[in-house]
DNA sequence: GAATGTACAGTTTTT
DNA sequence: CTGTACATTC
């Protein structure tokens, strides 16, 4: 007698199609992304259309590897934002029964901040090192100006660049390892006269993070990137700990995080970089298309594959996009096929007279789309720049038809939320002194003065010190000399401070939230907000968000790294927004699809952007049709293209408007013109 | 801190 | 032209 048993958790044989998780792989992926998915491990460059299954191809390359026995934890995904990491890791997990918990995924940045929690000390930092988003920096910078020996007060100072340009400077120079000189030579002309006080505040904001133990975006890589360069022996723990990387939205990157890559991969090659140089849009944030576009250079064995069949549009779509995008000159040749069927809408050429005409034409549309029993999620009407949703959004809001718009303030950069976690990082990285003063400033009567006097008090300290986690803050800051307005206040501040530390440790965030709720911050909201109830609602949903997280570290690095749309906790609950038409720019529209959609301000000058003509770069009018690209292949059923004719509003005294010269290169049978009339 | 005046921009924005 | 951001002033 005998029995077959065979075990479900088998290792699969080397080469097999099939592994532990039963997926046939073959049966499931056309050939082209097959041929990806099964590919030997070394350096491999995967040319991938939009469209044409990207992240599909990319999820069931890491699933093949797990099926190949490979361990979860030598794998490294990188992504562009938090979204696409969560959105890739659920699908791996759907796909594989495995545990894919030690897989490392996540954006550059947060990878970054992973390694660089570890290993802080370093470079001279600590594991509690703060996070300074956008207005965090922009305090800072504001602070090292003010104490620096500049020519204040005179005429000469007032034309002295304002913090967002020394911000844009600045990381525009370490995203893309260029000098700040020369990025303020070629990028900034307009503000070259005053480069020697440009890097004087420069050199003074990059000791003064050090000093307060914070990092910025931008730090978390270029720190990473030095960590790795500096320290033999991390390098070669991280080679060989991810013995495969690969990472999504390849010619995003810029120059930091291709160098990163290149450390992290050493001399074994497992890189899978997947991309499209075609909706490479981000240049002005230092992206490097070059990165794409010669990758073979750096890695000469590399694999080259494409994949072009496009699962998402009509025929009628995906041949207009391939002629708008066909002019340029810099990209890797492709054609995208479609699978769909045709026999669907030509794409509409609209003109309208002017804006607000435009706009009533497009909310007319959405109106019929919708009682045609469209969802009103299935449209979106995507513009270049965000002003440009302006008369939409009247003229939606008159209609009653449901919106939502990809713009504003994110949940975690409210003032409310950050007054907040400004405590709770003072505690834990006592040297943050962006966070002391934002909590000082809360104080009624305590001006920039006070706080200044009070950091310099509390830095002077133990407590300033960040040594040691202090049983208790209240004896020696009650010492503090306060102005007698703020007393009271300072008291209950004392006393918060002293509920969040327990044990010589750090409480729980949720209890953080809640001791500082209580403690001071209801009341403050209560005199400061009109909006009282609303922004109490925020703070409950962060405590409940905290729930989560155990460890504050945790918790306040993701605050930092998801201070995005992406991250909201209440967009998930927010129900309209599955049943509202999306308004946003191509930016972020990007990676998105939808059954209809309209593409507004078609006009030259407004998209391309006026300013790009103006200047005659060559390199940037590209980018500007790759966005054009970007925005045209968003639809999969239906598109409109719209320009008004005249802009009545423009302040440049141009009266008329001309159809934008991206339309140039889309054969008139391509399209169908509507002529649209008002009786 | 509120009120008033002045200069200047007027793309895209993730982490 | 117009809204914003900053500085100055009381």
């Amino acid at each position: 007698m005998a029995r077959e048993y065979r075990m479900k958790s088998a290792r699969s044989k080397p080469g097999s199609s099939q592994g532990i998780s039963g997926i046939d792989y073959e049966a499931e992926l056309n050939a082209q992304q097959y041929a990806v998915v099964r590919s030997k491990p070394g350096p491999a460059l995967v040319i991938a259309g939009a469209g044409s299954g990207k992240t599909r191809t990319l999820t069931h390359r890491v699933a093949w590897l797990l099926d190949q026995g490979e361990d979860p934890g030598k794998i490294l995904l990188l992504t562009f934002t938090n979204k696409a990491a969560r959105e890739m890791i659920e699908r791996v997990e759907q796909l594989i029964p495995s545990d894919v918990s030690a897989l490392w995924s996540g954006t550059f940045h947060s990878i970054g901040n992973r390694i660089l929690r570890r290993h802080a000390e370093d470079l001279g930092y600590t594991r509690s090192f703060s996070i300074l988003d956008r207005d965090d920096q922009k305090a800072m910078m504001k602070q090292v100006i003010k104490e620096l020996p500049l020519d204040t007060g005179g005429a000469a100072s007032k034309r002295f660049p304002k913090v967002d340009v020394l911000i844009s400077i600045f990381s525009l120079s370490e995203n893309t390892c260029e000098s700040i000189d020369d990025v303020v030579e070629y990028q900034f002309p307009q503000v070259a006269r005053w480069i020697e006080e440009i890097k004087s505040v420069h050199r003074s904001y990059q000791a003064r993070k050090k000093q307060n133990n914070s990092m910025d975006f931008d730090d978390l890589l270029v720190q990473t990137l030095k960590l790795l360069q500096q320290h033999d022996d991390l390098r070669s723990l991280y080679q060989r700990k991810f013995r495969h990387v690969l990472v999504d939205e390849y010619q995003d990157t810029n120059r930091v995080q291709c160098d990163l890559i290149d450390l992290l991969v050493g001399d074994r090659q497992c890189l899978m970089v997947v991309g499209d140089d075609a909706q490479s849009i981000y240049s002005w944030r230092g992206a490097d298309m070059d990165n794409i576009l010669s990758f073979h250079k750096k890695y000469p064995d590399a694999e080259v594959f494409k994949i072009e069949t496009n699962y998402r549009s009509v025929p009628e779509v995906l041949e207009l996009s391939n002629a708008a995008i066909r002019p340029n000159r810099v990209q890797y040749e492709k054609e995208l096929r479609a699978v769909r069927d045709g026999g669907a809408m030509v794409p509409a050429l609209v003109p309208l007279d002017d804006p607000s005409f435009q706009a009533e034409f497009v909310a007319e549309r959405i109106e019929e789309l919708i009682g045609e029993g469209l969802e009103p999620s299935d449209i979106a009407v995507l513009y270049r720049a965000h002003y440009q949703s302006m008369e939409i959004q009247m003229e939606l809001t008159r209609r009653k038809v449901p919106f939502q718009i990809t713009s504003g303030l994110r949940f975690f950069e409210q003032a409310h939320i950050k007054d907040v976690s400004a405590l709770i990082r003072l505690v834990v990285n006592p040297r943050d002194e962006v966070s002391f003063k934002r909590v000082a400033l809360m104080l009624p009567g305590v001006g920039d003065k006070t706080a200044d006097n009070l950091w310099r008090a509390w830095s002077a300290c133990e407590l300033g010190q960040g040594i040691s986690v202090p049983e208790s803050f209240s004896p020696i800051m009650l010492t503090f000399r306060v102005p007698a307005k703020a007393k009271d206040s300072w008291q209950q501040l004392c006393y918060t401070l002293d509920e969040l530390v327990v044990d010589g440790g750090f409480a729980r965030p949720s209890d953080m939230l809640f001791s500082i709720l209580e403690g001071v911050y209801d009341d403050y909201m209560r005199a400061s907000f009109d909006n009282y109830e609303h922004r109490k609602q925020d703070i409950e949903q962060l405590m409940e968000y905290g729930e989560g997280f155990d460890d504050v570290l945790e918790f306040l690095a993701q605050l930092s790294l998801m201070s995005s749309v992406d991250g909201d906790p209440q967009k998930n609950q927010r129900k309209e927004d599955d049943e509202s038409v999306m308004l946003s720019s191509i930016h972020q529209a990007k990676g998105l699809e939808w059954k209809v959609v309209f593409l507004v301000w078609l006009a030259d000058g407004m998209f391309p952007n006026g300013r790009v003509l103006e200047t005659g770069d060559e390199q940037m009018f590209e980018e500007e049709r790759r966005l054009f690209y970007v925005a045209v292949t968003r639809a999969k059923d239906q598109l409109y293209l719209t320009y008004p004719m005249t802009n009545p509003k423009s302040y440049t005294g141009e009266y008329m408007m001309r159809p934008s010269r991206f339309l140039d290169a889309i054969p008139d049978e391509m399209t169908e013109e509507w002529k649209v009339s008002s009786w």
